[in-house]
DNA sequence: CGGCGCGTTGAAATCACTCAAGGCACGTGG
DNA sequence: CCACGTGCCTTGAGTGATTTCAACGCGCCG
C-alpha cells in the first residue's frame, strides 16, 4: 500500500512513437502516421523495476499505461491476504481500462517493464482528435470482457488440470501470436500462476509434474516450458476428456 | 443449440422511447430528448418467453439487446454440459457487448423478457449521430470489466459462504439501486445461482439453510429473501471473518 | 392420483488444500 | 572457493470443504 514508484526515463519527445515496435499490436495502431507527433506528445515513457507496484486498486484512475516491454501482473487482494490475479499483461497491453473512477485492480511489474503513460485528460483529447481511437478502445474493452468471461468459466467449473492446460495454451498463444512456436516463456512464479488459476502453489507444481511425467510438456527451466502435445492440452482445456480419460 | 425464437411484438414506431421507463438506467440515456425519434426508429421491441435462448455463444454478433423488463441469464457451456453463468441481466442492462465478431456467451430468458433490439449497423449509425453514446458504451464496458474481475476474485478465492453472501448483497444492490430495501427477489433457480457462483446446487441450498438458521436471512419463498443482517453478510463477502469467525 | 421440477438433507467420496520437509539455484560474504 | 542464507519449487502425508450420490419433501398441473 506504499507510494507509486514510477521512474521517469525521458520526457515525451516528438517522434518516439515512430520507432515503437509494439505500436501495431497496441491501441496506438488507431492513430495513423500523420498523428504520431500528437501521440508522442501525449505519451510519457516510464520504466518500472521488477517488483514495483505502480497501480493500486481503489486509487483514482488518473493514468492509463501501455506496456511496451516486460510483463505486468494485475491482481486484487482481500483483507486477509488472499490474492486473485486477474491477468498478465505483456507488450501491447493497455492497463487502466477496468475503471469507473478508481482502478479495479492493482498492477505490479514481474519483470523490468517499460510503458507509455497517458493521462486521462490527454487520452480524452486524443480520442477527440482520432475518433478511431475511441472505437478501438471499445473493441479492446469488449475483447477483454470476453476473456474475463472465459476466465470465469475456468475458475468456476474447470479442474486443476484443465486450468493449467488452459493457461499454458492461452498464454502460449498470447506470447507467440503467429506461428506455432511451442516454446512458452513463463515470467511469473508458480505462486502467481496459482493465484491466477484459483489454485494453491502445491497443486500447480504437482500438475506441472504430472504433465511432465505424461510427456505433455517439457520444462527447460522454471520459467520456460515446451508444449509437447498441444492438441492434448487444448482438448483437456475444453473439458473434452472429462470422463473417458486416457491416463 | 436450436433456432433463435425471437418474437417480434411490434415494429419500431416513433415515440416508443419517449415513454420508456428504463431509459435513464440504460445506454439510451446518452441520447437526449431531441434524438429520441432516431433512437425509436433504430430499436425494435422484442419479447422473449421464459426459457427461450435468444443469443448463442459463438454466433455472429449481429444484434445488441437492451433489457426493459424481466431477467436474462448469460452463460457459457462446456462440451460435457458444465455451465458457468457469467451474469444476470435485469432492466437497463445491455447485452451483446462481450463481442469481437461472435457473442462470448449465450443468453436465455429466465422470466418473460422484453428488450429493445439494435442491429450492429444501426447502433453504429447512432454512435456517429450521438458521440456521447460511444463514450457511454466504453464506460459501461469498463464497468462490466471491473465487475468481471470482482467475480474472478469470488470464483478463485472465496469460500462457499462468502460467495453466497457476495451474491445476495450485490444482487440486492443491483435490483434495489436506491434505498436499502432488504427484500431481494431471486428470479433464478438454486441451480442457476450455483452455476453463477461456481458451486453445486446442494452447496447453495445448504448455505441458504445455514444463513437462515443463523438468522442472517429470511426466506419468504424460494424466490424471495430478506436480508436480516446485511452488515454481517457484507463483512463475510469481503472475507473479514476468515479465521476468528462467530458461528 | 401420479408425474415432474425444484429444493432440501444426509452420508460417503474426492479433489484440492494444509502442513511439513527437503531440494535446487543463486547470490553474498567469509 | 566454499559455507550459508534465501527464494522458489517439489513432494509426501493427512485433512477438510465441497462434491457426489441418494433419498425425500413439496407444490404444481395434467
Amino acid at each position: 500500500m506504499g507510494a507509486r514508484p514510477v521512474i521517469l526515463v525521458e520526457e515525451a519527445r516528438r517522434e518516439h512513437c515512430h520507432k515503437c515496435d509494439v505500436r501495431q499490436k497496441s491501441v496506438c495502431r488507431a492513430i495513423d502516421d500523420a498523428g504520431l507527433a500528437k501521440l508522442s506528445a501525449a505519451a510519457v515513457i516510464v520504466d518500472v523495476k521488477k517488483g514495483e507496484t505502480f497501480m493500486m486498486e481503489g486509487d483514482p484512475a488518473i493514468d492509463f499505461f501501455n506496456v511496451t516491454h516486460g510483463t505486468v501482473k494485475l491482481f486484487k487482494l482481500m483483507h486477509d491476504g488472499r490474492q486473485q490475479v486477474v491477468g498478465f499483461a505483456g507488450a501491447g497491453y493497455l492497463l487502466g481500462l477496468a475503471v469507473s473512477k478508481a482502478y479495479a485492480s492493482s498492477a505490479i511489474a514481474i519483470e523490468p517493464v517499460r510503458m507509455c503513460r497517458f493521462s486521462r485528460t490527454k487520452l480524452r483529447t486524443l480520442m477527440d482528435d482520432f475518433p478511431r481511437l475511441e472505437a478501438l478502445l471499445l473493441e479492446i474493452a469488449c475483447d477483454e470482457l470476453a476473456a474475463a468471461q472465459e476466465q470465469m468459466l475456468l475458475l468456476g467449473r474447470k479442474s486443476a488440470q484443465e486450468r493449467l492446460a488452459s493457461f499454458l495454451v492461452s498464454w502460449g498463444a498470447i506470447t507467440n501470436p503467429c506461428a506455432h512456436g511451442d516454446r512458452v516463456a513463463l515470467p511469473m512464479t508458480r505462486g502467481e500462476i496459482a493465484d491466477y488459476l484459483g489454485l494453491t502453489i502445491e497443486t500447480v507444481s504437482r500438475t506441472f509434474s504430472k504433465f511432465k511425467a505424461e510427456k505433455r510438456i517439457q520444462t527447460l527451466s522454471n520459467d520456460e516450458v515446451i508444449l509437447l502435445d498441444r492438441a492434448w492440452l487444448e482438448n483437456l482445456a475444453e473439458g473434452a476428456m472429462a470422463s473417458p480419460s486416457l491416463a
